[in-house]
DNA sequence: ACTCGGTGTTACCGCAAGTAACACGCAGGG
DNA sequence: CCCTGCGTGTTACTTGCGGTAACACCGAGT
């Protein structure tokens, strides 16, 4: 008897919830990392109450955020890992997705991994920002497993292979975040020297360099 | 005339400043990365105006408290980079140490790294915290540039050394960084063997290792 | 007509950053 | 001896944000 309804109901909330969703979008687009809740709420053409009645609190709001940007980045990422070619342009293509999209939407990326970085006249008091640690770290973290997986479940590297493809995953996932992250605060290259120069990095070649003349190597 | 009177008040309100700095750290120690600027003024004694007239603002206090620790890593970093051995051996060794440091200081690791995280209970309103982009990204950027400084001292990969050198020093580091902060979360292995596949992964075990039976390889 | 669930509002609390404005203690100079 | 600076400290406040309670409107079902 209510299952229409019960729908109806849930179409129409999350309806609701993604007009909500987008209008949070845009002021983050705009306003940067600020974007506080009385802001996603003016842009919305709503009140903060309402906000919190669909996302709970902030977290919960940056959550549902954080999960849009990501699961099209995944998307994007799985695309680039699962295409036939051989494995370093599959490396080197994937790097460059994550870069790609980190440069075309700066505002977004900035958000969801570097929130509340505003402030920047001192009498600015929207310093208060979100956390990090409990967002931006999820964020990392899920790349970081979904790529421990398709390591896990194509590579070859003898025994100990799950540790081992969580550790690189992780490990490569930072590497490519803090090599982006750097990139794009100075751009001091082109997108395409970075993607080679990591993937050159993971491909060895810091064990393969040899040492400088008068120095102690490295 | 007034020479000895300058040095005096300086090195008075050093003394002061130090007095406050290892005052933050403890209540940094003890509180993990909540911290407010009136918790930090009670453990010194005194109130918050004088934290303000000392540093500023809150940025500047944490500034500060950033440069201190990371002046310390930065000196034990630079002794395992140095250390005459193997360049595998000094690889191994310098991510131990960062390792072990994160390891033996998590509160202060995360309060560098992941200002605000608190806010355990959902009543909790202590979540207002630093900001992170201004003050953890400088704190990794700058052991980046450390890092490439000494790629490119040391290591010889023909043309574009430079810029080569600033990618994999960021790179390296935000796989270190990455792949620690999840080990510290989850800690998975003990941290001879995480070293050991990091430094596995930097020396082209990724590009070596074969494909697994049945899938598109990796 | 009367309730009831959903949507919206105003008005408030608590908290933390940051800031006057005032108060004590102690040099030196009339 | 007093009084003027100045450094150090305080109390008491403002502002702005996250989050919430209490009230107001409105369309559907009986």
């Amino acid at each position: 008897m209510n299952t229409t309804q019960r729908t109806d109901q849930q179409t129409s909330a999350d309806r609701r919830r993604r007009e909500l969703l987008e209008a949070a979008d845009r002021v983050v687009l705009r306003d940067g990392p600020h974007a506080s809740m009385n802001a996603i709420a003016a842009e919305a053409g709503i009140t903060k109450p309402i906000l919190y009645r669909h996302f709970g609190d902030k977290g919960g709001l940056y959550a549902a955020l954080a999960v849009r940007h990501t699961d099209a980045l995944l998307a994007s990422l799985r695309a680039a890992l699962d295409a036939p070619a051989e494995r370093r342009q599959r490396v080197e293509s994937t790097l460059d997705t994550y870069l790609a999209a980190i440069e075309a939407r700066p505002q977004v990326y900035r958000f969801l991994m570097h929130p509340a970085e505003g402030a920047g006249t001192p009498g600015d008091q929207s310093e208060q920002g979100f956390d990090v640690g409990r967002h931006s770290a999820p964020l990392l973290r899920r790349m970081g497993e979904e790529l421990a997986q398709v390591i896990e479940e194509r590579l070859d590297v003898g025994p100990g292979t799950q540790q081992l493809a969580r550790v690189w995953g992780h490990g490569i996932v930072g590497m490519m975040h803090a090599a982006g992250d750097w990139w794009l605060g100075e751009r001091p290259c082109p997108r395409e020297e970075l993607v080679r120069t990591l993937a050159d990095l993971l491909w060895g070649r810091l064990a393969e360099a040899g040492d400088k003349a008068g120095g102690p190597g490295f």
